[in-house]
DNA sequence: AAATATTTTTAGCTATATCTAAATAAATAT
DNA sequence: ATATTTATTTAGATATAGCTAAAAATATTT
């Protein structure tokens, strides 16, 4: 089976949305997502059904098929990869990376994609802590839990964040958050939910709930 | 003055045509060369001269203008840069790089080319011996002679290679004909034109006036 | 100069991917 | 149970990029 460049984004928007094919997803937010008006959703939609990558009913939604779950996984596997390679090798910042990925994603070869991985190192994680999937498409997720979610003077490590906008990565770099860093929850406040969070054992950082929430961590 | 990925490709086939926008190219030749039918060239000049990047005269064929000569060295930039990458960085042979080349040319991101170029060392020369144009388009080209042209007895140096196709440089690789490699003339038949070379002092390879006319090389 | 051959363009069709407006199905409220 | 609201689909456009077949322009031959 081989998809379009718009089908392949539209599949990875309908994964993501779908939790990782584990729920069924609507049309409407398939058109929030892709930024398109839902009639072309509905056109689309069948298209993707034709081809067996997704189960359609109309007007019930779509789910995603075994098949569908891993072309996704491979245009994931692709995106993330690509992130890796902008960051560690192009010196891109990691709120640089997300257009060009989306455009390097579509790029067709197998073996391009399998040197890409072995020049990179294998990597297991993309710049924004997301698992890439193997060439199986096999992923080795995490339990992360959200900042906003852990508990006064639980400690943990930064290890990926759920808004991967330039906006919120920017904020991060300037705040001095990054993946891999070392924190503890110092307060908590109940009124709005924002915390204080020790950085590192030496800065301590005031965030939102809304910031925190979007701040993942394994806890230690 | 923004093109699409087709638009760029005959842009590209054009200019090649042309011999760098000095001579002019007609319908079929462009047909021919991008394996389309005329009607749908035909088509492609009307937009493309609609976007001043040619100057289209029906029945007349084409001349491409200043702005379409820029437009088609920034393609043929980034195709060779790529082309630089896939063997320097992945290990791939000089003839896999075309095909993923001829997609990863259509990229839309000035940092990544800027970052891609100076991550290479800001390469002179792509895998076939082909000149990169600089970002503002120029291109520091080396007086090259086919093999064929040579005189018995000359020296040279291989510098490029005029067809790229995949069966001519594995033909290449096999009897041990490379990039830079010094050669010298030691016969040339008159009958067939075919010719006896000697390559970096130890080896002797015979080979048909056909392969000699797609073999470039410097003087020396 | 006329006939013939070649090249190029136009007309009309297909497929993808989008849109707006209208129709219809499903969900919710009265 | 009916009416209203919301979600979704369909119908009919537009734009890109290709095709075949027919028409028209240009080039070549007689
Ligand atoms: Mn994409
Ligand atoms: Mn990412
Ligand atoms: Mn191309
Ligand atoms: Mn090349």
């Amino acid at each position: 089976m081989t998809l379009t460049t718009a089908e392949e984004n539209y599949l990875k928007a309908i994964y993501h949305l779908s939790d990782g094919a584990t729920k069924s997803v609507s049309t409407n937010d398939v058109a929030a997502e892709m930024k398109t008006k839902p009639a072309s959703v509905s056109d689309m939609l069948r298209k993707l059904g034709d081809k067996e990558v997704i189960e359609y009913r109309k007007y019930y939604g779509v789910n995603i098929t075994e098949e569908g779950k891993k072309l996704a996984l491979q245009t994931i596997r692709k995106h993330r990869l690509w992130e890796v390679f902008l960051v560690e090798k192009l010196q891109f910042a990691w709120d640089e990376v997300h257009e060009v990925a989306e455009e390097l994603e579509h790029i067709q070869s197998p073996l391009l994609i399998q040197r890409l991985d072995s020049y990179l190192n294998f990597p297991k994680f993309d710049p924004h802590g997301d698992p890439i999937p193997d060439e199986y498409g096999d992923v080795r997720a995490r339990p992360r839990l959200a900042l906003n979610e852990m508990e006064v003077d639980q400690s943990g490590q930064i290890v990926a964040v759920k808004d991967s906008s330039a906006a919120f990565l920017k904020y991060l770099d300037k705040v001095g958050a990054y993946i891999g860093a070392r924190i503890k929850v110092l307060d908590k406040v109940e009124f709005d939910g924002s915390m204080e969070i020790l950085v590192d054992q030496k800065k301590t950082l005031f965030m939102s709930k809304d910031v925190a929430a979007n701040i993942l961590a394994i806890q230690s």
